[in-house]
DNA sequence: TTAAATTTGACAATTAATGTCAAGTAATAA
DNA sequence: TTATTACTTGACATTAATTGTCAAATTTAA
């Protein structure tokens, strides 16, 4: 089970890339990735698709990842969490099934 | 498919209860509390709470519909949304099966 | 029309997220 | 040991989002 920031560490390491590309490619301060990696920020959802492109890695997938992380970590510790998740999952399948009103 | 806001609403008016009263109680301007039954602005937890007091509804239910808004509003527009909702609970599963370190 | 209830919007205050920087640590090579 | 490189940390500034306040506008009901 890993983290957005343990993936994004991980792959970085295997393409020997060093903090300083991988930031300046992004736009970002090394300090900003670093704590980033080590789940310390949480990225913005650009900078996830600028970091999937630079690593390599599949963004849909990544941003699945990141989007999950959230969700886990705002409610993990509710002892009705498996039950949110269920009433979420409903309310996203009335709101697809449902035409938008303008 | 009902979101807190609407839930909120049907109950204060089946109790025959103002917004200035429910308001009151709550702490809060009448007007927020009216955007809130319209969706318009979401309430804090402790508000639910208070709300609940007052309107006699389950704390932890209402709890419950608070967070999963919240959720399916942020995710709902994504194509991998129940992707999503899916690696959030093996997440969630994961952190509750492991002892927090320290 | 009047009064009560609710809605709306401008805006202030507060809180949270994000960015910047410099000093710190750790590992390693000279 | 010192020097260098990569990374980490924390203080602080900036920016953005959330929340609160208020009064005027609108709606509803008598």
């Amino acid at each position: 089970m890993e983290t957005v920031g343990q993936i994004i560490r991980t792959k970085r390491e295997t393409l020997g890339l060093l903090l300083r590309q991988v930031s300046a490619y992004a736009d970002i301060d090394q300090a900003i990735l670093s704590k980033i990696e080590r789940n310390e920020r949480k990225p913005t959802k650009d900078l996830i698709l600028k970091i999937a492109e630079i690593l390599q890695l599949d963004k849909q997938e990544l941003l699945i990842q990141f989007m999950s992380d959230k969700i886990a970590y705002d409610i993990a510790d509710e002892d009705c969490a498996n039950r949110v998740l269920k009433v979420a999952e409903e309310k996203i399948e009335y709101i697809k099934s449902h035409p938008i009103k303008f």
